[in-house]
DNA sequence: ATTAGTTTGAGAACTTTTTCACATTTCTAA
DNA sequence: TTAGAAATGTGAAAAAGTTCTCAAACTAAT
C-alpha cells in the first residue's frame, strides 16, 4: 500500500462498494472475492482491489475479503460512522424534495435546516425542518452543526449563496445549480449539473453510435475558413 | 480534424460550453477566442479547441470563434435543435420535483407524462403534466412520443422500470436511483447518483487535505493478515 | 506588399486511470 | 507435510484524457 492522492473516481465507486457490501451483509454472506463482487455488481476486479489497496490490505489471500468487516472499514473510510447535518439552500421544488429524499435519510445524512431568501416561505416548515432566512445562515450553521451545505437556487443565485456559505466556514458543497462555481482551499464542492446531463442524452439522441463512449464515431462540421 | 470517438466528458463540456456562448450571444459579443472563454468561464483554452475540432474547424485563425454561429452549430451537434419529450417515472417527491424542474423547461425537453404504480396518484397532475399507470408505459411512450425517460423510483424498483422503459424502445434514460444498472446495445443510461455524490463528500470531511484530489493523502488502514 | 500580432488546429508530451499479469499468501485435503 | 486451488496486492502495460507547443492562417497597420 503506497501514499498517495485519491481521485474522486476512488471515492464514488468506493461508495458504491460500500452499497454492495451491505446488501450482502443483509444476505448473510461472509466472504467475498473481487471476482464474486465484480461479477454480482458489474465491476472490474482488478479495479477494486487497486481501489481498496490505497486505503489499506483489507483481503486474505486465498479467501477474499470479510464482508462485514471490510463494510465496516470502508464506513470508516468515508466518513459514514459519523453523523452529517445538512442545510438545503433553496426551499423551491427542487431544495424541498431533497429535504424528503429517502436517500438522505437512510444514510448518515440529516437535514436540519432548510434556508431560502423568500418572506412568503421563511418561518415555513417541510416536514420537520424549518425554513429560515438566508441572512441568518452563518448564525444557524454554526449553532446547528452543519457541515454540508446544498445549494438548490436558481444559478443566477449560487454565486453569492456559494460565497455566504464558505463564509460561514462549510467545507463540504453540493450544488445543483446549471453554472460554474469554483472554490479554492481546503473546501470541496461537487456539482450535479442536470441540464448538462440532459444534453448529454440529446448528443447521443442525435448522433447514435456513441454507445456508453465505446461505439464508432460519426462526425459532423464542414470545412470553412471564410465567415460565410 | 479526425475521426474518433467523442467521450462522455467531451459532450459534457460541449454542453458548458454551449452555455457559456449563449451568455455571450446575450451579451451581444460577437466573436469570442478560445482563450478569452477560458479565462471567463475559468476553462482550459487548449481543452475548449480541441474538443470543438472534434466536430469539424469552426474556428478562423487570427480571430477565434463567431460566437453566433459556434452556438448554432453546438446546439445542432448536441441535438437541441430538436424538442426532446420527457416521461418521469415515480411521481413521488424528486419526480414531482423534476416535473417542474426549470432546467426541463428551459431547453428543449418536455415533459410530457408522469408514471407510477401507486393507485392513488394514477389520474392526479402535477401542474400540466398526468400521472399515469406505468402499466401503459409502453402503449404511452409510443403515442406521445417520449423519447427520454427519467428513473425516479426507489433503488428496488429501477431494474424493474428500466426493463420497461427498455421493451418499448426508448433510448435515453436517466436515473436517479442508486443502484447499479446495465444496459447494452444503443441505448444511453446515465445515472446521477446522489448517495454516491454525498458520501464522496462525507469522504472529503472525513479526510480533509483531498481538496478538488490535487492535495497530499492522508491513509488510514492497517496491516493484517490474520482475521483478527 | 510586407510585417507584426493574434489565434486556431493538431501532433507530441505528459498525466491520469484502467486493465493485465503474476508472484505470493492462504486454505483445504490427502 | 506437501500439493493444488483460490485470490490478493502490486508492478507494468495499455488506454484515456489533458496540456503544451508551434506551424499555419488570418487581420490590421504601414
Amino acid at each position: 500500500m503506497k501514499v498517495e492522492k485519491i481521485s474522486e473516481l476512488t471515492t464514488n465507486r468506493m461508495s458504491v462498494y460500500l452499497r454492495c457490501l451491505n446488501e450482502l451483509v443483509a444476505e448473510g454472506t461472509k466472504t467475498v472475492s473481487s471476482d464474486k463482487l465484480a461479477k454480482r455488481f458489474h465491476l472490474n476486479s482488478a479495479q477494486i482491489r487497486k481501489d481498496l489497496a490505497y486505503f489499506g490490505e483489507f483481503g486474505v489471500r486465498g479467501v477474499g475479503y470479510y464482508v462485514e468487516e471490510l463494510r465496516d472499514h470502508l464506513t470508516k473510510i468515508l466518513g459514514l460512522n459519523k453523523q452529517h447535518r445538512v442545510a438545503i439552500i433553496g426551499a423551491g421544488r427542487l431544495g424541498t424534495a431533497l429535504t424528503d429524499y429517502y436517500g438522505f435519510k437512510q444514510t448518515n445524512f440529516t437535514v436540519v435546516a432548510l434556508f431560502d431568501a423568500d418572506r412568503e416561505k421563511i418561518g415555513q416548515k417541510v416536514g420537520e425542518v424549518e425554513i429560515f432566512d438566508i441572512k441568518d445562515f452563518s448564525d444557524l450553521s454554526k449553532r446547528d452543526r452543519i457541515d454540508v451545505a446544498v445549494i438548490a437556487v436558481p444559478a443566477a443565485f449560487a454565486q453569492k449563496v456559494l460565497e455566504d456559505v464558505l463564509e460561514a466556514g462549510i467545507k463540504a458543497i453540493m450544488n445543483f445549480a446549471p453554472t460554474p462555481l469554483r472554490v479554492e482551499g481546503d473546501v470541496k464542492l461537487k456539482t450535479i449539473d442536470l441540464t448538462t446531463s440532459l444534453e448529454s442524452l440529446s448528443y447521443f439522441l442525435a448522433q447514435p453510435g456513441n454507445t456508453n463512449g465505446k461505439g464508432p464515431k460519426p462526425v459532423s462540421g464542414k470545412k470553412r475558413n471564410k465567415r460565410q
